[in-house]
DNA sequence: CCCCTTATGTTCGCTAACGCACAAACGAAA
DNA sequence: TTTCGTTTGTGCGTTAGCGAACATAAGGGG
């Protein structure tokens, strides 16, 4: 019988925005950081929900999902440890219509709705990347709604497991072929023939629940630009630093 | 021979973001405000293009345009006299992927980067408004992804008009069906077809370069939900409200 | 008034993706 | 090992939307 390990606690750190902070203001703000695990199903919030926290992960995926009144859903944006979930709280709305619902497990640390607030009308840092990353969250939800109109299933795909596998640090993704359309919008019967592509033509091995990247590059060019494109701003609105001292 | 009637200023404050300030702020933007026409067709920016102005409509439509390599775009969302233009200039990231344009001629009051900054920075009800604002585009963005993936063309069309007309404030549409094929991501063909089919069934009537909107609460049970969801939030985020003395 | 550009209407085959039905195979639990 | 639920594989017929080619029509400028 397995035990459950007691893990050292990750650090705070390892999330991006965290770690954009100076020591000034990261120290202000350690003591209201609370360390929350994110099973894999868990769902932070749900459309409509009053948010109280917001959410800094340090590994794992979080999905933004926006869902239909006949059932049907897609994912608008990932995040993962580049990112935070709940951004309404500093926005001012409070809630929004998405869900948040974790799709690959792992950590967060969770600041609540009074101590953000406090910090982000100081004007100081944490104000700033916030809407930079907002900024970028846009780029992401927008290029997704182009890609839903123009891309192939298989490319839109590809970008997906690349996306995912960006965020997760490594190659093995935990998902069925049935999560996966519905985070796509599409039937399970689309994913499992393109997922039997990709793995008939070595580029990913799938199984039971779980899907393996084995060549990067080579999905990468079977993806649409809108990978690449969304990248991009990623990396121009939030350039990777060293943490501030 | 016409001429072009010299027409009295618009108020800036048909502007739904400038009529929400408190006079003192409003005031103290009040100098900076420059008035400037747009007519159909004008490009505000253009991806990546650094923006130096913040665009508060009194009147007419833009659209935020996402374009792909091969051509082939989407329009994003729609920013009528209810919203701004140019966002980037406070959420930090001086530039944004997507090309601005006029879809309908009117008029806007514009802001420099710098006096924005400035009046951002005071955390007053500018910064409160423009965040929330903000948050309602990331909703509609949202949607329109959903609706891409989800939705026939005649329910997104439908949508779009209905989208349109509320802007404008009037049912006579100046728009091509090519026009409205590429903000739709479709074929102008299709949307020749979807156009005659509510024609047919009396809900517009489309002459040369024109569509009338008859039968709006007609146009509305055709059209998907998504109308009427970011409508709803729009309304939650920035409810109606008289004018601060 | 005529011409000519631009906009709209219509057809035909084609393909990606849908909806449904069912078969096979994996793996955890008994 | 057997069983059983979940996950994946496959084969239909159907359809919305694509792409290209072409016909018609509306309206402005000469």
């Amino acid at each position: 019988m397995k035990r459950t390990e007691k893990l050292p606690a990750p650090d705070p750190r390892k999330n991006s925005i965290l770690a954009a902070l100076p020591a000034a203001d990261y120290a202000r703000l350690l003591p209201d950081l609370q360390l929350v695990p994110m099973p894999l199903g868990w769902v932070l919030s749900e459309s409509g929900d009053h948010v109280n926290f917001l959410h800094f992960p340090t590994d794992g995926i979080v999905s933004l999902i926006y869902e239909l009144e006949d059932g049907s859903s897609s994912e608008i944006a990932l995040v993962g440890n580049e990112g935070m979930v709940g951004i309404s709280i500093f926005m001012g709305g409070e809630s929004m219509p998405s869900n948040t619902k974790v799709q690959s497990a792992g950590h967060a640390y969770r600041l609540d709705r009074k101590s953000m607030k406090r910090e982000f009308a100081l004007g100081g840092q944490l104000q700033h990347v916030s809407l930079l990353y907002t900024q970028a969250l846009i780029c992401q939800t927008s290029q997704t709604a182009v890609c839903n109109q123009h891309h192939s299933l298989e490319q839109q795909f590809c970008r997906w497991l690349l996306m995912s596998v960006d965020r997760l640090h490594e190659n093995n993704l935990v998902v069925t072929h049935e999560l996966i359309a519905s985070l796509l919008g599409t039937r399970r019967e689309s994913v499992t023939m393109a997922a039997g592509k990709l793995q008939k033509d070595g580029l990913i091995a799938n199984g039971r629940g779980r899907i393996t990247v084995l060549k990067r590059n080579e999905l990468a060019t079977r993806a649409c630009e809108c990978y690449e494109t969304v990248k991009l701003e990623y990396e121009r609105l939030l350039p990777k630093q060293t943490t501030h001292k």
